[in-house]
DNA sequence: TCCGCTGTTGGACACTTGTGCAAGAGGGTC
DNA sequence: GACCCTCTTGCACAAGTGTCCAACAGCGGA
């Protein structure tokens, strides 16, 4: 394997795990996959991490907060409080990205049983949130929400996404992926004393 | 070890698998670790059980239906619709079932990889969205809710109540107990139409 | 050209995993 | 007492797990 400076070396090894992640979701994810996603000996994992768990919450990692990256980048370009909003739900449930949302899954369930991607999914997880309310806070001032409790409206509206989401994920049928937008952004109307339909989702 | 006919054992396996889920988690439980709770050999496991996941999933079953069970006789048992919906979000969220919630976030998790465990999950899930559907139902004949579409109605509470009992549980620390009920009451008397705080929750 | 640093190897280690199976034991029936 | 059916054992099997480490290789500087 070509040798590379250790700031390389560490990239190659989450994107290796987050590639073999995506096929077999976190959970299932051991250093031998990843080694030889890298082409590599599984060795050199552990030289640059200390156990399989920091692998996994630094692969977490670069999937979630990249997503909120673009999420948080679409929302700051929207013209004004409503179509960020619309922009945060379209950011958040992509078509394509059931792989995405069972990493998050993996995420909440091992949790209980690995320290760092605990770590890691909660403060992802916070990160969210505040964005959210960060939403609210903007339309808010802006006048055009009303809100009594943006903090708490804005966990509410992700919790509905969540559910709903893991819904779509983990048993498919049961939910259709459009009422799945579409009725969290009916709850966020309510949550903002908008009228029923105003997002258009 | 005691003989038993196929009923009990089959009952003592699942029960034991329970024990066992409820310490570690359904994704970390093993043959081995059932064997033992049991007092017996990991054979006998495998004798009743074709595979491990056949084993989980029916240990699943068993929480979960208990809880659906209980909850349904006591939203029976309620004087009035209001009364009915208390029923079911008291039931939901008792303060020492942690590890209930837990199961089901591996459940969720787990589907992906385990074909018995998700086949469960998602049967129960439908169970429990049908449950509170049916409580709308008879509160909009009794006049006493308005509700346009039931069914998404239910699915919405149903799916808030997840996405915060899962930071409560995976997370702990970032939305407090009390809240995680209170807020799902309140958008369930926003679904049905009822004034805000008539849940009492 | 040689040296030393550091990235890298590949396998050892000590377990653990689900599964399958020949052999044995218990209890009821004749 | 003998028989048989079924429950039960205990281990073999092959594969996989995270972790650790002595040895090696390649590159930059002297």
């Amino acid at each position: 394997m070509a040798r590379m400076n250790a700031d390389r070396r560490r990239d190659a090894i989450v994107n290796a795990a987050l590639a073999v992640a995506r096929r077999k979701g976190l959970a299932a994810t051991t250093v031998r996959d990843v080694a030889e996603a890298m082409g590599s000996s599984s060795g050199l994992v552990h030289h640059y991490f200390a156990t399989m768990d920091d692998v996994l919450a630094a692969a977490f990692e670069r999937v979630a907060a990249d997503d909120l990256r673009r999420t948080a980048y679409a929302v700051a370009a929207a013209a004004d409080p409503e179509a960020a909003l619309v922009a945060f739900f379209r950011a958040y449930a992509p078509a394509d990205a059931d792989w995405a949302f069972q990493l998050w899954l993996d995420a909440w369930a091992e949790a209980a049983r690995r320290p760092a991607l605990r770590a890691t999914s909660e403060r992802l997880n916070l990160a969210w949130q505040t964005l959210v309310e960060g939403i609210i806070r903007d339309g808010v001032q802006a006048g055009r929400f009303s809100c009594p409790d943006p903090a708490a409206a804005a966990w509410r509206i992700i919790s509905v996404l969540d559910g709903l989401a893991l819904q779509v994920v983990a048993h498919e049928t049961v939910i259709a992926r459009a009422d799945m937008v579409a009725w969290a952004g009916l709850v966020a109307e309510r949550e903002l004393d908008l009228g029923e339909g105003t997002l258009g989702l």
